[in-house]
DNA sequence: CTTGTAGATGCATGATTTTGCAGTTTTTAG
DNA sequence: CTAAAAACTGCAAAATCATGCATCTACAAG
């Protein structure tokens, strides 16, 4: 693992769970607790986290303007998205998650599609509020810092009282034997909701996400109806996902 | 293979997998370590990605900002919530209505204050994401488009269940006979229930908005605690508000 | 056909970076 | 205050890198 992989993984993490710990990262990635402690002095001086007695804390105050969403590999995902916008029809409830593939999906939604859409992240509502035909329902609840998503009751019961059609859903990670599972414990919560409460369910994500976890489950493969990766459908690393019986678009 | 092949197969490697690894791309391609540094040099200096250690990894790309969000007379905006800082304490229960001027404020809350804050505006709750010390919590419903907040019943319901100790309430228009006036219904009903749901009443707006009224009643000037404007407070636009008891700061 | 040249490639070498370990210091919690 | 956990420091091994140089290839001019 490079270093800048190992750089973004922690970025990432903190992003999260507001916090990272050394033990856990070294546990986590494999490595002394020294290497993990260069890494944090490292992003500390770039100021991209603040270090703290036993890992690092995220650094107060982002300068950047606030409505500035980075989207890493957006080519990749434009291709991932495009694909799923066949699943799109008229008059249909969706519920969408975070996640800057979702974003990128609620850029490319037609502007003639007439829809009903909930979703509890800021940049996807901000970015739907452009569309002249959906219906946008912003469920409301106590906001996760830095992710920009509503979590907690709040939002759980709000979603399970919906009766959608379709939800898209972010991906953390993906393998076979513990299906979809997540970094934040809240966040896998408002998902396992989401599923409930839709009648098909539709996971994007890019290929690298495949045969990764994290701590907290969402639901396993077969609860989910339709993935979607960069990949040809037939690809020889959807082997496995594909004999579990779930649509590869 | 030409080397024109090689970066082609390397950059597509890159978007596939987030990364390429050296010595993978040398055993892949068959070549030398030597070269395949050569290419990754060289396709840094082009920008088309970036060396590290060990490998490349993808450059960070900036997404287009859709969520430019156009704001008035910034700096005089700036002027008047300056004013209105001085009323906000550690461990108050704010609630924040939408509009350009509230979103200045949030801006310039300061990162130490520590407060509960409630909103409907995906603007402001996205500003007020970024600041470490806020519970911020979001007021779900259905989406108005066009002033990105939400309306209708859901906010009422959420709103009149809420004790603040004060509220910050953008105006439309302002006059001695009306009071606070809107042009929407639905939002004239939300800052009511705002109103009735807070110790202490604010409102902030620019001289301009003085001496006009709109269709629909939001609350006359009794029930105002403190408005700001630009204007010094002994200014003799202010005469007759100054006499119907409201505080001008 | 030969020859010269420019660019590409691989190898050797020394420099640089990364990483884990051992020993010491600092911080935290009781 | 004391003990444990975490952090820092110096160091050495391994991996990676930059550089110079020789070789090879392609191609054009003579």
């Amino acid at each position: 693992m490079l270093k800048a992989e190992r750089h973004k993984y922690i970025m990432t993490k903190l992003i999260e769970d507001q916090k990272v710990v050394t033990t856990d990262l070294a546990l986590a990635l494999d490595l002394s607790e020294d290497t993990i402690r260069r890494d944090l002095n490292e992003l500390d001086s770039k100021k991209l986290l603040e270090k703290v007695y036993g890992g690092a804390v995220q650094v107060k105050e982002k300068s950047a303007n606030v409505f500035d969403i980075a989207i890493t590999a957006e080519e990749q995902k434009k291709q991932i998205v495009t694909k799923a916008l066949s699943l799109l029809h008229d008059d249909q409830v969706i519920i969408m998650s975070g996640g800057s593939t979702n974003l990128v999906f609620a850029k490319l939604i037609p502007a003639d599609l007439k829809a009903t859409i909930y979703t509890y992240s800021l940049p996807i509502a901000m970015q739907l509020s452009q569309h002249p035909n959906i219906d946008l329902i912003f469920i409301g609840g106590k906001m996760q810092k830095n992710a920009m998503v509503t979590i907690g009751m709040d939002v759980i019961q709000v979603v399970s009282k919906i009766k959608a059609d379709i939800c898209f859903i972010g991906a953390s990670s993906i393998n076979i034997k513990q299906g979809l599972t997540e970094v934040g414990y809240e966040i896998s919560i408002v998902k396992k909701a989401m599923i409930e409460a839709s009648d098909r369910v539709v996971s994007m994500f890019a290929s690298n996400k495949l045969n990764t976890k994290m701590p907290h489950g969402v639901c396993d493969l077969t609860q989910l109806d339709t993935i979607v990766t960069e990949l040809d459908p037939e690809d020889e690393k959807l082997d496995e996902y594909r004999k579990s019986g779930v649509f590869i678009l």
